[in-house]
DNA sequence: TATAAGATTTACT
DNA sequence: GTAAATCTTATAT
């Protein structure tokens, strides 16, 4: 059997996770690839991101870190741009998100589905009976099948446990969809921001709502 | 200490 | 379409 290949990549330097614009950041993360080599077991899984949201406290109602709020599990979202902000929800799913902007300010983005690429036996047996379009289809659902949890949350990605890194391709902006972020409802004014992004027509990303 | 709600997914009606 | 699963965090007694 013939091992499936991909390009080779270029991680993303820090600069590219500190700029101050984080819905360019959300968007540009969009076709880059989320790698996780898996020291413990050896088994490197990746895949291309095809979903992202932006949440950018201290402004944003939706996000953690509204009005600066900072608490055990939002402060490494104070961290400069360039490392995992993970956080456990509804007592059952973690969440990875890229933290983005200078230090101090609270901006993050969430990554919310991506199309795998390598290790895809591995997310098989992590999402079992699943098709492959619905093996990283959600935040919740992607962290399960990088095998992302507690652990990740601060790393680097610089680093060696999980980084990101560009594949040479370059989205078109008739290639990028938008529409508000899900699952804030208690965001006020700012439910309906369009600050979702995905890869139009991908049937990677997470379903519509 | 207690309570409510959550940047979700899944199974079931 | 609705609800259960399940636990951390934030906020209020």
């Amino acid at each position: 059997m013939i091992k499936s290949r991909v390009s080779v990549g270029k991680k993303l330097a820090r600069e590219f996770y500190t700029r101050s614009d984080t819905l360019r950041v959300a968007r540009e993360l969009l076709g880059k690839r989320l790698v996780v080599p898996s020291l413990t077991d050896g088994v490197r899984v990746s895949g291309i991101i095809v979903e992202t949201e932006a949440y950018m406290g201290p402004e944003d109602k939706g996000a953690h870190s509204y009005n600066n709020r900072r608490t055990p599990r939002t402060e490494v979202m104070f961290s400069a741009g360039g490392v995992a902000y993970v956080y456990f929800i509804y007592g059952m799913y973690y969440q990875f998100n890229v933290v983005v902007n200078k230090r101090d300010v609270p901006h993050a983005v969430l990554v919310r589905a991506a199309e795998p690429e390598e290790g895809l036996e591995v997310m098989r047996e992590r999402r079992p009976g699943k098709r492959d379009t619905e093996i990283a289809s959600g935040p919740g659902k992607l962290t399960i099948a990088f095998g992302l949890d507690r652990s990740y949350n601060g790393a680097d990605l610089t680093g060696e446990r999980v980084w990101i890194e560009d594949v040479g391709r370059r989205l078109r902006a008739s290639e990028i969809a938008y529409g508000p972020r899900i699952g804030i409802d208690y965001a006020e004014e700012f439910v309906d921001r369009p600050w979702r992004f995905w890869i139009k027509d991908n049937p990677h990303a997470s379903r519509k709502r």
